[in-house]
This record gives structure tokens, C-alpha cells and sequence, in this order.
DNA sequence: AAGAGGCCCTGATAGC
DNA sequence: TGCTATCAGGGCCTCT
């Protein structure tokens, strides 16, 4: 489900939740997630002190003090969750993801600290844990993908090098970790519009005024939709959690049919599938 | 080697 | 109401 924002949210409010804290216990309902979770993951945790929680693109990184960082990536459908104890040991949910009335079916993680425990819950198991043992191999696992889109790489010079002479469409570049992390489906069709770019062009294609649109509002709509809490696009019943706001500030996702937002245009949203992938555009500003 | 498409999985919803 | 088909914020793997 998220995607650079929404993990940012995610990270932020995780984060004042558990650093420093101690973790006391492991419970393990479903190992089978993207990856099967490692063996010694309990081993590991327990008894461990959080030390310190980022995020490199869609990747959570929690290190713990004794030199391992735990990674979590909540694929399309992975949330988690904060149950605290009350005075009476009953459970109150206080969620900081959008949260339905958590079912218990796919709660399949619980990590136990003093007064609250966290819950890993994802019905479609895309999401997965893992293991680094320290700093540098943890260094090793990220140079494997391409520069956010806010890190100064992210430049004229780096677009033009890698896309000059490509003939992979713009989309399925700008979904592409290898090439630019964090921005996944939603941002891709968002930043695409705002450039005026249609999402099958073919990179080589792209002169140098559109490279620079690209890394602009690549920028300007992950910052956007930080600032808004990220996307909440599902319509939970009941929820008790924090949504986002920026589903309100869509210019073509998920507008199939609807009009271009863009002055002066009289054009139509489209969807198209695109490598598996639906992608939104305007059939007239967003020139092919 | 680059690029397109299949597939992992469950749940919500649209359409008949 | 109840069935089936389609689709969902990701990304690894395989095949051409």
C-alpha cells in the first residue's frame, strides 16, 4: 500500500512510540510473508532497546542496540498497529495507520514492550521483515537502489545518463527502486501529470526541460503529500487511526473519466494498464 | 541486456 | 441474495 510518504507518516509516529524503549517479548502468528521470516528473528529482538527508527525509501529501519537493524517493508497492505495496555490490562486500539477494527486474523506479528505492544497486521503478506547484522551490510543493502527523489543525486546529470537512450516508457521508470526510490503507482501518475508528460513515453524521448520537471515534481508532490499525512485511498469503517489527506489533492489517480484539473483544458482523465499497473493521465495536456 | 508480464496473496466491490 | 470477475499504494522472478 504505501508508498514514500505514507512511510514517512509511519515512521514518525512509530518512532515516538518505541525508541528507546525495550522490547520484552515476541509472539509469532504467520512466519510466511514476502520472505519468510528469519529463524532467529526473536532471538534477536528480544531483550533488545530500540535505538533508533528511519526510512530509506519505503523501508522502515529500526536499529537496535545491539548492531542490528530490523527492516520492515509493508508491501501493499501491511500496517501496524499500537495496542496499549490500560489500568485494567484490557486493550485499546490506538492505531497511527489508518486502522479498521483490527480484525485478528492477520495480526501476524506481536512485539511486546513494557506498557504497549505493537502489532504487524497484512492480509496479503507482500510485506516482509528481515535482519542486517550492522552498519555496513545495511549500507550494502540500500546502495542496491537508486537515490530518493529529494537526494541531491536526483539530478539532471544522473536522468540524462540513465534515460537518453532507453526506449522503457517514463512510468515504469519512475516505478522503478533501481532507478528512483520511494515514488510508487499513485505518485508516479501524479508526478507524470503535473510534467506533462504522457506516462508511455519513451524515455530517450524526454528532452531536457522534461527531465527537469520530473525531478521538480517528484520533489514537490512526495513533500506535498508528506506534509498531508500522506494518502489514505481505502474507506475503513470506524477507524480509530490517523488517516492522510492528500487523496483530496489527487489531479488524475483513481479520476478515471473525470475532468483535467488543469486551466484551460478541456481534457479527460484516462486509464490505461501499463506493465500490470493502472495509470491515470490526461488525454489531451499530457502530450505522447 | 533490457524490458514486458506473471505471480505471490486476500479482501472489497462491481456487475450479472 | 449470491455468484464471479476484477482490481488494489509492491516488487521479485522468468521469459523473450
Amino acid at each position: 500500500m504505501p508508498e514514500l510518504p505514507e512511510v514517512e507518516i509511519v515512521k514518525q509516529s512509530l518512532s515516538k512510540k518505541i525508541k528507546h524503549k525495550k522490547i520484552q517479548k515476541i509472539i509469532i502468528k504467520n512466519r510466511n510473508l514476502r520472505f519468510k521470516l528469519a529463524n532467529n528473528f526473536s532471538r534477536i529482538l528480544k531483550s533488545s532497546k530500540v535505538k533508533n527508527i528511519s526510512r530509506f525509501s519505503k523501508y522502515l529501519i529500526i536499529e537496535l542496540d545491539n548492531n542490528y537493524f530490523w527492516i520492515i517493508h509493508l508491501g501493499m497492505s501491511g500496517t501496524l498497529h499500537i495496542i496499549q495496555k490500560n489500568k485494567k490490562n484490557l486493550v485499546s486500539n490506538l492505531s497511527f495507520y489508518h486502522s479498521p477494527n483490527l480484525p485478528n486474523k492477520h495480526n501476524h506479528i506481536h512485539i511486546f514492550f513494557d506498557k504497549f505492544k505493537l502489532i504487524y497486521n497484512d492480509p496479503r503478506r507482500f510485506g516482509f521483515f528481515i535482519l542486517i547484522k550492522n552498519k555496513n551490510i545495511l549500507e550494502k543493502f540500500l546502495s542496491n537502489y537508486g537515490p530518493e527523489p529529494f537526494d541531491k543525486k536526483f539530478n539532471f546529470i544522473y536522468l540524462k545518463k540513465k534515460l537518453h537512450n532507453k526506449s522503457k516508457n517514463i512510468k515504469n521508470y519512475l516505478l522503478d527502486q533501481k532507478f528512483v526510490s520511494g515514488i510508487g503507482n499513485i505518485y508516479a501518475s501524479e508526478i507524470l501529470f503535473l510534467a506533462k508528460i504522457h506516462p508511455l513515453r519513451e524515455s530517450k524521448s524526454l528532452n531536457l526541460i522534461e527531465y527537469k520537471k520530473i525531478i521538480y515534481f517528484s520533489k514537490k508532490v512526495l513533500s506535498k503529500a508528506i506534509s498531508k499525512g500522506g494518502s489514505t485511498i481505502q474507506n475503513f469503517k470506524n477507524s480509530s487511526g490517523k488517516k492522510g489527506s492528500f487523496q483530496k489533492y489527487f489531479q488524475v489517480y483513481d479520476r478515471d473519466g473525470e475532468r483535467c484539473l488543469s486551466k484551460k483544458c478541456n481534457g479527460v482523465v484516462k486509464k490505461k494498464v501499463i506493465s500490470n499497473r493502472s495509470s491515470f493521465y490526461c488525454n489531451i495536456c499530457q502530450k505522447f
